[in-house]
DNA sequence: TATGGCCTTGGAGTGCACTCCAAGCAAGCG
DNA sequence: CGCTTGCTTGGAGTGCACTCCAAGGCCATA
């Protein structure tokens, strides 16, 4: 129990949850071969969650120890960047399943790949768009308590 | 059946899912009661969802027609376009509720609120960057794909 | 006056993305 | 050898944000 309390299975302390974003550790260099703690340790990421993307086939078969234990490599760990990436825009597993599922058919998708890329692309752009009107909202808004002025007010004046 | 479909209380036509955005009607002048139905068309919320934000004292209680039906002000209209502006930056309605008792609590919550919208400012500044990452590892990898370079050497390249 | 359309309610159901559980195996250590 | 630690599995459970349902009221038009 003294140990390492990143490494565990359980979740982190209650208390940590709004004090702190999960630290990722970088990943050290020369070796192709992590743990799914150490995983753990660099994504953050559970290590539920990253059983449940083999699950689902978002992830690839990851390779195994001769006991039967997940190794994961760079590439692995450069895929669940990615992911975490994209996780970010909202996009829905189902979606990225699709997308893993495309690059592990070949390179025949190619252009469905690319495709599916472009799109998210304009998706992000869209969130972004939206996301700066709402600075603008909320700017507004903070403004109007920084000079005093009662929301009431502000609600009335038909915004 | 062959009424306005987008005042009705089922879903919008499946086919239609993709194609278009739920395009918002600008609200009529000089009225100050509306509809459900008419609000459903002015924002893009369904019937059930408004009903359901009432319920969990995310709206305050809203004006009642001598029948009991629902009239919304143009307040309401604007709390509800705030609401849906807070709701893109993934804010959980949970805390969007707690800001919804502030403001009914009166006067004497200003310092809080104030507080709640620049903690909920910083969260968007938070995504906007996340997002502008992402967008640049989307562009990185378009653009692999562009050249003709292979999902499996950009993978195997470390990122 | 009867039909259709819009509205009401509380409570139950859905879909997503995890999140956890119980049972059990393998390795390292005293 | 026994204990602890870390890992394995399939399946069940959780929390959020809706989403739907059944039963019924009101009212305008045919």
């Amino acid at each position: 129990m003294q140990t390492t309390p990143a490494a565990t299975e359980h979740d982190p302390n209650p208390a940590d949850i709004c004090s702190a974003p999960p630290r990722r550790h970088p990943r050290p260099d020369g070796q192709d071969s992590y743990t799914i703690s150490e995983v753990v340790a660099f994504t953050g990421l559970t290590a539920h969650t990253l059983r449940w993307y083999e699950r689902i086939g978002l992830m690839p078969h990851i390779d195994r120890s001769h006991t039967g234990q997940r190794r994961y490599s760079n590439r692995d760990l450069g895929f669940l960047d990615f992911v975490t990436k994209l996780r970010l825009t909202g996009m829905p597993v189902a979606d990225m399943v699709r997308y893993a599922e495309l690059v592990r058919e070949g390179d025949h998708t190619f252009g469905e790949r690319q495709e599916l890329l472009e799109s998210t692309r304009r998706d992000v752009l869209t969130r972004i768009a939206e996301l700066r009107d709402t600075l603008a909202v909320l700017d507004r808004k903070i403004s109007f308590y920084a000079d005093g002025v009662r929301e009431y007010e502000r609600e009335h004046a038909g915004c």
